[in-house]
Formats: structure tokens, sequence, C-alpha cells
DNA sequence: ACCATAACTGTCCGATCGGTCAGTTCTGAC
DNA sequence: GTCAGAACTGACCGATCGGACAGTTATGGT
């Protein structure tokens, strides 16, 4: 049946690339792709050295987009450095989307998971966020500051003391908000 | 060696909290947990009924808090919701740090333990986002602005059309990072 | 037609992990 | 001291998964 090299591993790669955003990396076995491709888990093997590889396959080019962005804006500085990033970064995380999905699936998975709906608080969160609006630019601008505080806080403690970080996490979430103070 | 019931339940959460922050909660066995806490992988699964028991014990209280902060802006409306919201939600962050750090341990493992270094890619858009300052306000944002993009890419596209997302991204993003257009 | 090689597969293996269970040890009430 | 029950454990189990490998099938060049 052995199709053309190229088609099988293209086709693996498409499975991949969907049942990881789904289920997850760890989430999805080399069984449940070679089902979905269409072949035996033997063949992915004799296409990708292991699993890790098929995911490196899948991540390359954001990387590569990544680090074409920012050899692009090198020899930036100023606003145009931040507009260039910024409007890079965005079009950049777009496009890979479904990449960057596969990598949130796990925790979505095990957030969600739990007895007690994580879900429903979050959009009660949002809703706040938003100052109970149901515009787009409000929707989407909740949606970040959900996501900013989230990971901010998840990094090193490295990056500036406790009460710094508290303050301008506040101050830049207010901004992100196109919040004017009262 | 029975200690009393609550405090060995205790050692367990705490070690669990730990190994789950730094090698996520799939990369964390229950013998690797029972070893820490220094006692059997049994005992483990007298005091709870499962593995997702124990992240679920760990995650309840930063649930329950969200829902009380929720609750406390119920009645809120304009600016005094926004503010509110975004405070409590902050704090809230910040409280329950490692918490937070856990669910994203699974991620931050994944796309490192590629053979192609990622890290040094992120610090690089970090610089660029920051505007090359080392000041913390400007690396506070920097670091929100990367949240942001990265989990709101991995949204619904229900939020809004892509153009508009985009759009609305790009604007919010260069409010987070205080930027006056040029 | 032939054959070297690429493409593909069925089957087996070792390791890991979550979870069970029968049995042992400790503790506190009487 | 005794005893009931809580606390704890070692040994074992079934399932899953990533991967290895020998063998089979298809393909393309001559």
């Amino acid at each position: 049946m052995a199709r053309s090299a190229s088609a099988l591993r293209g086709q693996i790669l498409e499975s991949a690339l969907r049942l990881f955003a789904v289920h997850g990396f760890r989430g999805t076995s080399l069984q449940d792709i070679a089902s979905d491709a269409g072949c035996s888990k033997a063949s992915l093997l004799y296409h990708f050295a292991g699993k890790e590889k098929i995911l490196t396959e899948l991540l390359t080019p954001a990387r590569d987009a990544l680090a074409t962005l920012l050899d692009r804006v090198a020899g930036l500085a100023g606003g145009r450095l931040v507009e260039e990033a910024v409007t890079g970064y965005v079009d950049l995380a777009l496009r890979y989307r479904r990449e960057i999905r596969l990598l949130f699936e796990d925790i979505a998975e095990m957030s969600c998971h739990q007895d007690l709906g994580v879900l429903e608080l979050a959009d009660g969160l949002l809703d706040a966020l938003a100052g109970r609006s149901q515009q787009a630019p409000a929707r989407v601008a909740a949606w970040m500051v959900l996501g900013a505080v989230f990971i901010t806080s998840a990094t090193d403690d490295e990056v500036a003391p406790d009460e710094v970080l508290r303050a301008e996490m506040i101050r830049s979430a207010l901004r992100t908000l196109d919040h004017t103070p009262s």
C-alpha cells in the first residue's frame, strides 16, 4: 500500500497536530495518531525517530518564524521596535494558533476534568474584566488580561519584587482594558 | 509509624504541590510524591482516593477564592467593577502562584525539552516587547503581552472574527505596553 | 523480468504507572 | 491490658505506552 513517502509523512503530521490540539501531547498515543492517519504505529516510527520528533517537527516552523521576527526587529529601536514586535508577534501567534493550542490542551484538560467547574468561574471573571460588556474589543482585552496575569504570575520571581510586580501588573492590566481611573 | 492523620495528609499535599510545580502533574508519579513525603505509595492512596483527588484538593482553595472574588464584584458596575476585578484577580494569582505554576510546568517542560532553544527566543521577544528596557515596569508589561497574546490565540475562534481579533489584540497589547503611537 | 531499496506492518518487549488488597503496626478509649 | 479501629505498608496486578525488530510488500531503475 506504500504511498509516496512525503504523502504519509504529511498525513501523520496533520493527524498529530489535530489530535495534539484536542487531547494534548501526552494525551495522544502513537496508536491514536497511527489510526487517524490510517497506518500502523510501526509505520509512524519508521518516518519519525520518536514521538518527540513529531512534536519537534510540528513546532519548528513556528520557532523559525519567531527567530525570523527577532532578526527583523533586531535593528530597530524605540516606537518602531515595539510596534513591529507586537504586530509581528500577534500575526505569528494567530498563524500558529493550532500549535499554541496543543501546548495548552494538556493543562486545559487538567483544569476541566476536575470535579468543580473552573470554566464557569473563568467565564465570570472574563465578564467582570470586560465590565459586563459583550463588545468584541472589551472581550478580547479581557481575555488578554486573563492570560497576562495568569502567565506573569507563573514567572520566576526574578523579574521584580512582589510588591512591584503586583503594582505593575495592576497598572498594565488596567491599561490593557483601556480603563481610565475613576 | 502512624503519625496523626492530618500531619501526613498535609505533608503529602505539600510534597505534591512542590513536585507538581517542578515536574508538572503528569510528570510526577505517586511514587515520587510518596518518597518525597516519606511514606509509601499505598499510604498516599489511603488518604486520597486517587491522584486526581490530590490535584483537586490542591486547586480547590484557589477555585474558592476565585468564586469569592466573583461574588464580591457581582454587585458592582462600571469603573469600580473593573478595578476590583483586576486587583482581586492579580492578588489571587500571586497568592496562588505555585498552583498556577504547576498548571504550566507540563507545557514548559514540553517546550524546552525540544532540541531547539525556545527559551532564548522567548527572551529575545521579551526584550523587544520591552523596547530593550531593563526597567521593571517595562519588563512586567512585556511579560503580560507575551502571555496575553499566547493565551488569546489559543482561544476558541468564537470570541471575534480573525481580523477583529488581530486588530484588537494589537491595540490592547500596545496599550499594555503604554505605547503612544508614533 | 529482476532486484535493490524504500515503505510498511504484526508482534513482541520492557518499563512505568495508577490502583488494589490482605495483612501489619500503631493509638487511644475503656 | 485489651481491643477496636485508624494508619500504614509490601507485594502484586492490569493496563498503557513508547519503542525494537524481523519480516513482508510495493516501487522504480535497468
